[in-house]
DNA sequence: GCTAATTTGTTCGTATGTATA
DNA sequence: CTATACATACGAACAAATTAG
């Protein structure tokens, strides 16, 4: 309260210095318990958690209960590639990992005002509803959510569930291709259940792809939502 | 603490239920004050911070010091399109948005490993690097840092200043043109010193958008890790 | 395998600071 | 200026998970 404050609170300026520890490698790997770092501050052990919540929430550490307070090694990013011809399958045997794909959920649903617009269908229209999660190694890469047509694939759920690929359960309802025509990206906090599936702790990052997929005449095939854990992805454009 | 405990903790039970009040529309704008939420739900204040908290951090509610916390409306993103003629200044204008750039700072300094391969050039060799904070209609849409071959744009910092922009200045160095060669876009917790300058929550999220710029013949003319605030911005991939 | 010590997580209490109405 | 409301900070105790012996 008096020692040279100049209007920074506590807890950042305890959070600076262990960022400063950690930047000239003073702290490698594990953090001195938060007992210890209080006492060597000069704060309350709450002043320390502050602290290492915000370092944590950062992505800097990861706090284990029982264990300790770890450094978080930057891991490398698992490239996934957007562009016309974007298929989940296709994307991860490139990079010679094995695929799959599991259904988590299905239901039929009435297109509201949004989906309506990107499926150019009327509004109120019967919509299967496909929850999906993507697997590779035994990781969870993606949880995705896509809207088809229900008139125009009414077997797409048994299909996909049968074959475990959109790009196959198309193929069965006699489209033998399609194509993306736009992408957009964004970024959210994981929503509870996504976390669960994606295996994720619950204030984890996700980016998200909304995307629309045509056939050869430009008629909407598929509204996509996709959720990829943003600290294990990355969506790579290339042109 | 007694009343069908079944292992959550309080905090996250107070959570569920703002998370519900809001849901079934009994909390529609503001929340009570916290000393009311407490007594409501019979639990310490500070309880009922931890549970504001997460939700905040979800982006649910917003907190302001002496006034109190509110539900956030969630906005509309502004679209950015990503592709092979990126340029920010077109982007925004072409949406009816005043653009401006501005630099934050600038430096020179040696290529590492992973920016001599970006770049193709040798190890060690002279970058200028350019920190920038892109803002259209008053609201701050990016902070951008580029690393450009010093030998081949000595005065890219000067001419950047005066012209506000990277294709001009880039112009100005006799190179007319140049096209986007691979975006690579994953998502972050916001770095304190770029929540400042983006007018952001410490624990925000930002998508990171990593591109290669190249002239006419293949050559990399600027490495670019630019910064969006995820709340307010979507990236559009258009093929 | 069991126990005790260690370490983080939760919850209460209390007090004071600071911005807003 | 006063009251309200969120922010910071200290102290104390116990719970829960892990590790050391």
């Amino acid at each position: 309260m008096n020692d040279a404050d100049e209007g920074v609170t506590r807890w950042r300026r305890v959070a600076d210095r262990i960022r400063a520890s950690i930047a000239d490698g003073s702290v490698a790997e594990q953090l001195p318990p938060e007992t210890e770092l209080a006492e060597r501050y000069s704060v309350n052990r709450h002043t320390v958690r502050r602290a290492i919540q915000s370092l944590a929430a950062e992505g800097l550490l990861r706090s284990e209960r029982g264990r300790g307070t770890f450094v978080n090694a930057p891991a490398p990013r698992l490239a996934y590639p957007v562009g016309p011809r974007t298929r989940f399958s296709e994307n991860v045997t490139a990079q010679g990992q094995r695929p799959a794909g599991r259904l988590i959920r299905s239901e039929t649903v009435r297109a509201d005002q949004a989906l309506a617009a990107l499926l150019n269908c009327p509004l109120g229209a019967a919509l299967a509803r496909l929850d999906t999660l993507s697997v590779a190694s035994g990781l969870p890469l993606s949880v995705s959510t896509g809207y088809f047509p229900a008139d125009r694939f009414p077997n797409i759920v048994r299909n996909y569930a049968e074959t475990g690929s959109i790009t196959e359960a198309l193929a069965r309802h006699g489209l033998p291709d399609y194509r993306r025509l736009e992408t957009r990206i964004t970024a959210e906090r994981v929503h509870p259940s996504d976390a669960v599936h994606l295996d994720l702790p619950p204030d984890s990052i996700v980016l998200i792809s909304n995307a629309i997929d045509v056939d050869a005449e430009d008629r909407p095939v598929q509204a996509l939502r996709s959720r990829f854990p943003a600290d294990r992805m990355e969506l790579v454009i290339r042109l």
